[in-house]
DNA sequence: CTCAATTTGCG
DNA sequence: TGCGCAAATTGAGA
């Protein structure tokens, strides 16, 4: 008989899910008029639904534990002994969970003197011999044990509700490397926290596993303790009576004596009118229209239940799986329309394509994609035609397709990037969020209760479909900026961006573990020394062990307060060096660089892929302001302020078919842009003058020549420059000068007396915002803000500081960004096969072909000072060299 | 295991 | 009491 043939029989273990799931829901989301918490109730029938949709077992029970002693603590009274009170928001919510269950007619079962796990061991042995096919829900390990090719365990993943794990021979075998009746061995070596049973000192899983293996059991590990050696195996010999006393514990009932046989827990009908009371009084609405709907529809009753929209109800059309002709056909048809965009989704697995999902306002097909069939002509050609397609995750999508071989273009909306032009500083969305938050329509797989993953996720063509509609709503409500930062930047910047993660940049792996190694040996050094110094061995990497050493130990006087305590960080390590000096403080701070260092070499060390490259992901949706971030691994923040740092950059190189490496920065191109946005006459002849800039500004303000500004003035005023576009006060710029706030003041006074236009501009950029609700940058991006006009303090500074910066930060991004494409054009155009490798901000990295450094210069040179039409001249320094660093002079 | 807090790297 | 990021680590809590 195939398993579909068996009769199912679904058996949980209510306390341990009931606790799972009041510990996965929020307390407070879950009371009723009465004030009785309901979370853990909820939590368990949501997931009993859809357990019963989704396994539809034909036996069905649910077993508790009557108290918490059984004949387990009669033998080790400390057996559990570590769980704690229950906590009150529970009390109360069990013996509601029953009298629920018994409304939908389920049998609960429970036993004196034994656990519910025996009850579930007996009822799984007795269905397996009588032919079922058995399903054990619980959250407690020792579970494991019943496992066999009939009984399958379902178990709470570390989020608690949102899916069990399905455990079943191979999965445990997957996980533990043993068969399952093995897992009380090794769980009585290992010891089990939960169930206050201490294992054998230093036998972990690892350990346990590999005895069992080589000797079969527990019996016969213990049989031959003594060829261990080392000294696990001492512990072993020492520790062998824990073993066999957990072994003893652990080990589940199968022959419990119960009240019912398999054959009284077939299900049956729920009493409508008890669950509609007790549902009622547990104020479950949701909850009750979908068990009333799963019973309907099991029962055979009439199911006219009027909650939820349905497929046929939000108008999803069908989907149609179309190939070859059929396929040209309807492409054929819909280009016909003219240049209506069709949503795509392309469907992937593992990071290889599976298939396409296209979808019209009112028709959605499926095509699947096997690499090697021939006739995928006219599919390619409409990918790789400038047809209008709408997105999501148009950078990823881009990426699977050019793996695959395959091009794509005519990209006109992505729902990401059009969510995120609309609201910048949002949290990334999935589809379904976004379904739900611009249609207002709930995607399969809304039920956030929902335990059990769904097994049939949504179709690419009903996705297709809906990001063409999301994409349509965001489109209708981008203002003419935004849109067109998306259609002149953004989107064409996806390309580029696409071929920057794929192409990667070499590392020289060798230079990076030379390192990695000098630093270890330094950290090792400089901690051992500071401990000499303290006197005994803390962690110098816990800021409150830290706290304990500075202001208890060593009573020194108290830093800058945070959440936990003192502060630690560089800065006020820096103040503390100054009035109470420690050599503890220089020994923890080299400490710290040192361990910095070396934990970013080693992240990018482990990025390098089999050809000596790293791929870095860029962000295009994740900032506020229009930068792009890097992650996994982020290159942009490669050390380059200390000697060490520097030399990290020279793992950077060429690849090996390239002549160089290539850097091109921006020169002071924020205080540029604020020249070109507040129209200073003052700063405006700075860049015009050729003069270095903060000499520039300095003459100015202390009143002397150019030549007689002092490094210190030079020092001031660049602090003080840079302090502007932050909304810097004068606090924090005579904390960071360490001058009193009187001459700090009187910097800024002196400075705005003489650049008045950038206050004048800053503020109206303040002011401008509080009325409209957001900052535009120089190309149209926009930045909403929230607490410009809030009444707390503290929101509306910050707000006030973000509005500031924001068109100013955001103008450098566009600038930029305007320049790649140019760069990736010209590069393209002029059929050149040196690469665009990073952006950092203000810098390109590009890797040049032989021959071609001179062009390339010239390009990128162009591009990048041509890249805006500034009130000063943009001005950027090309370096080039083997490596990173050499590049950078 | 997950999450918040802290710290530090870059622009 | 200075804007924008990502990553690692610690320690607490579930």
């Amino acid at each position: 008989m195939s398993d579909k043939q068996k009769p199912t029989l679904l058996v949980i273990d209510g306390h341990s899910l009931a606790f799972r799931a009041f510990y996965a829901l929020p307390i407070d989301s879950f009371q009723n008029r009465e004030g009785q918490h309901t979370n853990a109730i909820h939590g368990f029938i949501a997931m009993l639904i859809t357990l019963l949709q989704k396994e539809k077992p034909t036996h069905l029970a649910v077993a508790f534990d009557i108290s918490r002693y059984s004949f387990r603590t009669r033998v080790y009274p400390e057996y559990k002994g570590t769980r704690g009170e229950t906590p009150p928001e529970f009390i109360g919510q069990i013996p509601l969970l029953e009298e629920a269950l018994k409304a939908m007619n389920i049998t609960t079962i429970t036993k004196e003197d034994f656990e519910a796990d025996d009850i579930l061991a007996t009822l799984a042995a007795r269905g397996a011999v009588e032919g079922y096919r058995v399903l054990v829900v619980s959250g407690d390990r020792d579970a494991i044990q019943m496992i066999n090719d009939d009984v399958t365990l379902l178990y709470p993943n570390a989020r608690g509700v949102s899916e069990l794990k399905r455990y079943d021979r191979d999965a445990v075998f997957e996980r533990y490397g043993i068969e399952p009746h093995q897992y009380p061995d090794v769980a009585a070596l290992v010891g089990e926290s939960s169930d206050n049973l201490i294992g054998v000192d230093k036998v972990g899983e690892k350990t346990a596993a590999k005895w069992i293996n080589q000797f079969g059991s527990l019996d016969e590990v213990l049989a031959h303790a003594s060829e261990i050696t080392g000294v696990v195996g001492e512990k072993l010999r020492e520790q062998h009576d824990r073993a066999v006393r957990n072994r003893q514990l652990n080990h589940l009932i199968t022959d419990v004596e119960l009240p019912v046989t398999i054959a009284d827990l077939e299900r049956r009908p729920i009493d409508e009118k008890a669950v509609r009371e007790v549902f009622d009084k547990l104020q479950f609405k949701t909850l009750l229209e979908r068990l009333i709907k799963i019973s309907y529809a099991e029962w055979g009753t009439d199911g006219a239940v009027g909650a939820g929209s349905t497929a046929a109800e939000s108008g999803i059309p069908g989907i149609r799986t179309l190939i070859d002709e059929e396929l040209a056909n309807w492409l054929d048809t819909q280009s016909a329309n003219g240049a209506t965009p069709l949503g795509l989704r392309v469907e992937t697995h593992a990071g290889a394509v599976t298939g396409f999902g296209i979808a019209s306002a009112t028709d959605s097909v499926y095509v699947p994609w096997v690499a090697a069939r021939p006739d995928y002509v006219a599919l390619e050609s409409w990918l790789g035609s400038t047809a209008p397609k709408y997105v999501q995750g148009y950078k990823r999508q881009l990426k699977s397709l050019i793996t695959a071989g395959l091009d794509l273009a005519g990209v006109a909306f992505d729902t990401d990037l059009g969510a995120w032009l609309l609201k910048p500083s949002g949290k990334a969305e999935d589809l379904a969020t976004q379904a739900y938050s611009y249609l207002g329509e709930r995607l399969q797989q809304a039920d956030p209760n929902q335990l059990v993953p769904e097994t049939d996720a949504l179709s690419a063509a009903t996705e297709a479909w809906y990001i063409l509609r999301v994409c349509e709503y965001l489109a209708e409500k981008l203002d003419t900026g935004s849109r067109r930062v998306l259609d002149d930047i953004e989107l064409p910047l996806v390309p580029v961006l696409a071929r920057m993660e794929l192409d990667g940049i070499t590392v020289n792996r060798q230079i990076l573990n030379r390192l990695s190694n000098e630093l270890t040996a330094t950290a090792h050094d400089l901690a051992t020394r500071a401990y000499a110094v303290i006197d005994r061995e803390v962690n110098l990497g816990s800021p409150k062990q830290l706290q304990e050493v500075l202001f208890d130990q060593l009573q020194m006087p108290k830093t800058r307060s945070n959440k936990t305590g003192y502060s630690t960080d560089a800065a006020s390590l820096a103040d503390l060096q100054e009035q109470a000096p420690h050599p503890f403080l220089d020994l923890l701070l080299q400490h710290r660089d040192a361990t910095k260092l070396k934990q970013i070499i080693d992240t990018v060390d482990k990025a390098v892929d089999t050809g000596g490259r790293v791929h870095t992901t860029y962000e295009q949706t994740g900032s506020s302001t229009g930068r792009i971030s890097s992650t996994d691994p982020n290159l942009q923040n490669i050390p380059i302020r200390t000697e060490v740092g520097r030399e990290i950059r020279t793992a950077f190189e060429s690849g090996p078919q390239f002549e160089t490496l290539l850097t091109a920065d921006y020169s002071q191109i924020e205080m540029r842009i604020m020249a070109h946005l507040s129209a200073d006459q003052g700063l405006i002849d700075a860049f015009h003058s050729g003069e270095d800039l903060h000499r520039f500004v300095g003459a100015r303000i202390f009143n002397v020549d150019t030549a007689d500004v002092t490094p210190l003035m030079r020092t001031k005023v660049k602090a003080m420059s840079y302090g502007l576009a932050y909304g810097l006060s004068a606090f924090g710029l005579s904390k960071q000068l360490r001058i009193d706030t009187t001459e700090a003041k009187r910097l800024m006074t002196d400075y705005f007396a003489r650049f008045g236009g950038v206050r004048e501009y800053l503020r109206s950029v303040v002011a401008q915002a509080k009325v409209d609700g957001y900052t535009t940058t120089i190309f149209g991006r926009r930045r909403p803000f929230a607490d410009l006009n809030s009444s707390n303090r503290v929101l509306r500074d910050n707000a006030e500081r973000q509005a500031l910066n924001s068109p100013i930060q955001g103008s450098a991004a566009d600038i930029i960004k305007r320049a790649m494409l140019g760069v990736a054009t010209d590069l393209r155009e002029q059929g050149l096969t040196s690469k665009l490798l990073l952006q950092v901000h203000d810098e390109l990295i590009l890797e040049v072909s032989a021959g071609e450094t001179d062009a390339v210069t010239a390009i990128v040179t162009n591009r990048m000072v041509g890249a805006a039409d500034l009130r000063v001249p943009l001005e950027v320094q090309v370096g080039t060299g083997k490596n990173w660093d050499e590049a950078a002079h």
